[in-house]
DNA sequence: ATATGTGCAAAGATTTTGCGACCCT
DNA sequence: AGGGTCGCAAAATCTTTGCACATAT
């Protein structure tokens, strides 16, 4: 089975970075590998909690920030810690620090998308979905953060 | 100068919504029109500040909250309010929904992008930007928000 | 004049952290 | 046996909200 393959990477990767392999890291790592949505500390809590009652949400909280730092895991927005905000109501698309965080706009006509044109997609979206519109976000260091890293 | 202009259709937009167009909104909007990174709550508070050192904290989030309502302003990224998690490491595109904010997974190969294959710039990026790699946002409304909204 | 906004401070929500008991290796 | 983790609760952050006074139209 596919997750149970996953499993096992994770364990190899705790013992590689000599972290223990609790119950609690299991138990929370095959959630995430189950979940088909992108669940919340809170909502993963709640499933987890199914399995092991007595768990509390630190440990929750503790083992996802011990997974992203080991690059285990990955959080979906670079932006969860506060609110980011922008007059540009035109379209346009961003480029992200993975580092710092910092944020810049790409010129509308930098990329050959235009949020407004829509992307045509190779395969159809499951029935229901309606699609309004494409943001394009380059992932990379800004001069600050690649000098940092050489 | 372009400024005005907007700062014009900001007070336009507030006077056809029935808003009071007090000095604090102005300076705040305005901040954020000369702003080009995208600031956090914080970050706009330090900078009106200097213009209406008197301001309160609250009344920077009560008028974001305002505008963002509105459709005054922007927020950058969707989910700012609490992390969201994946186990996925697969490089893969997101649809986000812009009404309850939930997020599915796009097939590998729903989009004629790959993550991997860096699309091409039409113009090239200021010096000393290093990109990894691009993420689509696909954004709009799912399933059940859509049958809600006809 | 009246409805709404503002400043202040307290409450709510989300995330991190200190501490003693407990578990993995 | 020993270092790291867990559960618990308190603290730190980020955001919203109630109230009395001030401001915009």
């Amino acid at each position: 089975m596919e997750v149970e393959q996953r499993m096992e990477w994770f364990r190899d990767r705790c013992t590689a970075a000599g972290l223990p392999c609790t119950h609690q890291r299991q138990v929370l790592y095959r959630a995430l590998l189950e979940a088909t949505d992108h669940p919340s500390p809170e909502a993963l809590y709640d499933r987890v909690r199914r399995e092991i009652p007595s768990i509390s949400l630190g440990t929750v909280y503790r083992n996802i920030r011990t997974f992203l730092d080991r690059g285990l895991i990955g959080e979906v927005s670079l932006h969860h810690g506060s609110l980011r905000l922008e007059a540009n109501n035109q379209p346009h698309h961003h480029f992200v620090c993975t580092e710092c965080r910092s944020m810049f706009d790409l010129p509308v006509d930098a990329l050959p998308v235009d949020a407004l044109d829509p992307i045509p997609f190779r395969r159809p979206l499951p029935p229901g979905f309606r699609v309004n519109r494409f943001i394009v976000e380059a992932q990379g260091l800004c001069p600050a953060c690649a000098l940092k890293k050489n």
